[in-house]
DNA sequence: CGCACCATGTAATGCGTTACATGATTTT
DNA sequence: AAAATCATGTAACGCATTACATGGTGCG
């Protein structure tokens, strides 16, 4: 139950939607938190019976109405709680390509080469766009709102490990690429 | 569905129990891959179900039976089918942490880097698992069934990422720690 | 004597995804 | 005219964890 808290989050900075939520997570916490939009519904509503949201009904000319949540002083207070909890144990991953290469030597060497080839293309990617767009995104919110320069300084430490992490994950696979080449 | 490929995986080296594959898992695949005992049991009766794989029950003198999964034609035949095909995406992952550092800027700096050394600590620590101890295990399998010498160049790949990935997170801790002290 | 291990599983619950449904507005 | 977006949600299902249950053997 984390992504209780992924909306607290959002909702401690101002009241908003369940929509509202699901693009602000799109667009930040997505490198390593993410929910699909049915349940972050289901779990607003859950929270609003537990008492650490509220929501009202706001019209709209000609758009379907919004039903907006605010967070409640029991939730921030859960918030709170919640953040100051430290993190004593490691989170178990689970990597489907490590899984497949784990049980891989029945194949052929091109089959596994094609394989890596095309994870390290995806991974190339996904690095370029940390070390740029999603860098570009934060310097702009950094520079419009002055008040959240704290906020700024985390919200890119989070992508700097985005961004660390695929440069990882490349250098990996040119050394396993290396690798099956010479010895497989 | 792909604990069904895990277990498919070592059932394809020979017979064994649920029992028996968890045990497996938790020395090689729980890296990248892992479940809890009950989950191997009902994904084993599940896959029986599906004809991938037949059990029968063996006796033992004074220890419960046990009921030892082969792995059938069919499941070999689906287990090929899955590891050609290729990965075309990259995972979502969820870090915990992030997600606590990403909201964390109403803490104060104290609060922020014991968490962050704790991390740090954990990190390390399982660093070091993985060059030594981890490392280890799979050369000594490597020298004793060395029919399996390709089997392990791709188990000891799987290990060098876990060895990489823990450094990474040292390393960014080290960065964000310096940061934070510096900056916040 | 008590604890851990061997070995099996069921039941309840929770987390998460996919598919389905609606209906107006804006964009191509 | 068709497609995408805005905005809400329900229902069904599947993956995963936790707790509970059993009963014998081996070890300190």
């Amino acid at each position: 139950m984390s992504l209780q808290y992924a909306l607290l989050g959002f909702l401690n900075y101002q009241p908003m939607t369940g929509y509202e939520l699901k693009q602000f997570m799109d667009v930040s916490t997505a490198n390593f938190w993410h929910a699909k939009q049915s349940q972050i519904y289901a779990t607003l509503k859950k929270m609003a019976k537990m008492g650490l949201v509220e929501s009202h009904i706001e019209a709209q000319n000609g758009r379907p109405d919004r039903r907006v949540y605010t967070i409640t002083e029991e939730g921030r207070a859960d918030m709170q709680n919640w953040l100051a909890r430290p993190v004593t144990e490691l989170q178990p991953k689970k990597e489907l390509l490590l899984l497949k290469l784990f049980f891989s030597a029945g194949l052929d060497k091109a089959a596994i080469l094609t394989q890596l080839h095309l994870q390290r293309k995806l991974h190339q990617q996904q690095a370029e766009q940390f070390k740029h767009e999603t860098k570009a995104v934060i310097q702009q919110f950094a520079a419009n709102m002055p008040q959240l320069a704290k906020d700024a300084l985390l919200w890119d430490a989070t992508r700097r490990f985005g961004e660390l992490y695929e440069e990882t994950a490349v250098r990996w696979l040119d050394e396993t690429i290396a690798m099956i080449e010479s010895d497989f």
